[in-house]
DNA sequence: GCCTGGATTGTCT
DNA sequence: GACAATCCAGGCA
């Protein structure tokens, strides 16, 4: 699957593709491949999040901690929470708006043995949570603002032409205290459960 | 400068 | 199913 990645048949998604809204971008990113810390995973499940929802970091509007969020789209927002977890974010939509599709699960394509590894040997659920696939990617604060549309960055998403799957699951978001009824969060039906 | 809440996870019962 | 762990950002005085 590596070798596959480096050939021209897996390119890195381009700017255009992140410039829609973030509840238009998101449903796309399902089936898409995550590249990070020598590993590939399949994305399975996303969140979109809008400067005008309060459970948005960005519905504040701008701080030191989310000045990501207002960039350019195609980059990565990486957050701390909870005192020990990161959550990884892809920005969206237009320069200044605030808006994030958040990464919530991938399944291990490629590099799985290294993923169990940082999640201290654990052979099931290895990235099923947006904490648990930030660890086995090992994604963290020094890829904030990354450039996820380039091949050459920590972090990059990939199409290998997989399609979105046709019918994916949309539900509200959890985990959250504001705006729980927004049906904003979307799931890949094969790989509800275990990742 | 202090206080509070948080887009979670792992462990224990 | 319930709850503790853990610490930073942001709000407020």
């Amino acid at each position: 699957m590596w070798s596959a990645i480096c050939s021209a048949d897996v390119r890195a998604l381009s700017r255009r593709w992140f410039a829609a809204d973030a509840p238009v971008v998101a449903p796309t990113l399902l089936g898409k491949l995550v590249v990070a810390g020598g590993c590939i995973a399949r994305i399975t499940e996303v969140e979109a999040y809008m400067p005008e929802d309060p459970a948005s970091h960005s519905f504040r509007g701008l701080t030191a901690r989310n000045t990501v969020m207002f960039g350019a789209p195609g980059h990565l927002y990486v957050y701390f929470t909870y005192g020990m977890h990161y959550c990884a974010n892809v920005t969206t939509g237009a320069i200044g708006s605030g808006q994030a599709v958040l990464l919530r699960a991938v399944t291990p394509v490629s590099g799985r043995d290294v993923m169990v590894a940082r999640r201290n040997g654990r052979e099931r659920h290895i990235a099923d949570g947006p904490g648990k696939l930030c660890q086995a990617l090992a994604i963290g604060p020094l890829d904030n603002g990354v450039d996820v549309c380039h091949r050459g960055s920590a972090v990059w998403l990939a199409d290998d032409g997989t399609p979105p799957p046709e019918a994916a699951i949309v539900t509200p978001r959890i985990g959250i205290r504001h705006a729980v009824d927004v049906p904003w969060r979307w799931l890949a039906p094969s790989t509800t459960g275990e990742a």
